[in-house]
DNA sequence: ATACAAATATGTACTAAAAACACATTAATT
DNA sequence: AATTAATGTGTTTTTAGTACATATTTGTAT
């Protein structure tokens, strides 16, 4: 981008006319918000009232505002939605075909963010939002399904070279439940050793020196997050 | 993004007022385009002739058109500032910062592109263009530098496992210019055994039984890339 | 024509990582 | 005390990666 926005910019300043050919694409985010309960990796949707997307569920996202961040746009709709903060976000695909949004022109940035959704309380009910297993999803409105295909298809990239599978769980979880949660995201079985063996080396974890509770047969030692290791973090207000 | 949207977009249509806080905004794309000559990874920038950065280099964008995706902004951009088509490209980022664009709100989507420098021609003067070799870029206009680094560092996680290394040579090519290619990206020397043996594993490559001409010592084969293995191609127009 | 220089071409031994696989241990339940 | 259902750990095998040396081909200089 150069000179020529520049003068397009300083045009669409004083000539009121030429700037509905700059300012006329709407911006968005979209937010892909995993959780992860019982060997099942879920994604929170919220229902679409829209006419043309009657009965289908669609992922949470706004306008982005003028004097707004983009990832202030993610906290902010993390916040106004579930009620929580200081959420793991990552910033995935901008998806801009013309005619992806039937009212209008609007271009949106996907993001995907890791929630521990058994331990943290969200506000769901008042914005009528569920958590739906992500492998049930088959359709969504817009291109939702895509961008939680493409998100997936992400955190499943990513999610054994970074740290990034604690933020679905409780401060203090055993190995059984940490190999739960690649299962899930990956979709496949583990071999219990292997993976073990896998963990130890990449030195993210710390023994707490204490067992699980309530669990009716041996229980496993717990473990937490070596501190130091996520900085992703940032609250929204 | 949902029904809240659609509320805005809809009132938008009719209260003009409104219209503003909800399409201010400007949305471009920047492409960084990387090109390879004798063992050196160049990128294409232009010189920015905006005041505040006055004397420093810019890479090509524009503002995307109401009426265009943002892939097709960036084919027109490579197009109209170089003449290329049929140039591979793909999307790394999106960056929203609200002051990243000294007049005005600009959020911009990043592309990089890889093209054959040695062998497309290129319109460069007449745009003001030139190559740079990307290790010695210390300085740009805007965020430039930063998603320069950030371009750069995708196409480094990317070139072991995608065949895309390829768009950066002629139809054919010698073992030895491969090599280069991948330790210029790299930035790190490979040793040739090793990496003939990984990219015969790759199964990336057919040997053409010809040899290079007019070098001054003993010629090597030359080989040329597998069918099918290249999708991300459009053309322009 | 011969010797030399500068590159290509190739194979093997060693090391590290990944995958396959089995048995002992602990705590709760009966 | 025996049973059940999970946790916890070690060894072998296979695969992939790294280090490394010599023969071959062509062009050039003598």
């Amino acid at each position: 981008m150069s000179e020529k926005i520049i003068k397009a910019l300083k045009n669409a300043a004083i000539e009121k006319k030429n700037r509905q050919d700059y300012f006329n694409i709407a911006v968005s985010v979209d937010c892909v918000i995993f959780g992860y309960d019982n060997d099942e990796l879920y994604v929170l949707l919220m229902q679409s009232d829209l006419e043309e997307f009657q009965g289908l569920n669609s992922l949470l996202g706004d306008l982005v505002k003028p004097n707004e961040d983009l990832t202030e746009a993610s906290f902010r709709i993390l916040w106004e939605r579930t009620g929580l903060q200081n959420v793991y976000l990552e910033q995935v695909h901008t998806f801009g075909k013309i005619n992806r949004h039937p009212s209008g022109r609007v271009i949106t940035t996907a993001y995907f963010s890791l929630i521990d959704m058994q331990h943290q309380q969200l506000n769901i009910a008042e914005h009528q939002l569920n958590w739906y297993p992500v492998r049930k999803v088959k359709r969504l409105a817009f291109d939702h399904l895509e961008i939680l295909q493409l998100c997936l298809h992400q955190l499943q990239q990513k999610v054994m070279e970074r740290p990034v599978v604690f933020h679905l769980l409780p401060p203090l979880f055993s190995l059984r439940e940490l190999q739960s949660v690649f299962e899930a995201i990956l979709g496949i079985e583990l071999d219990r050793r292997n993976f073990r063996k896998k963990i130890a080396i990449k030195d993210w974890i710390i023994d707490t020196n204490t067992l699980e509770k309530e669990v009716n047969h041996r229980p496993g030692k717990l473990y937490k997050l070596k501190a130091g290791l996520v900085n992703n973090f940032r609250p929204y207000q």
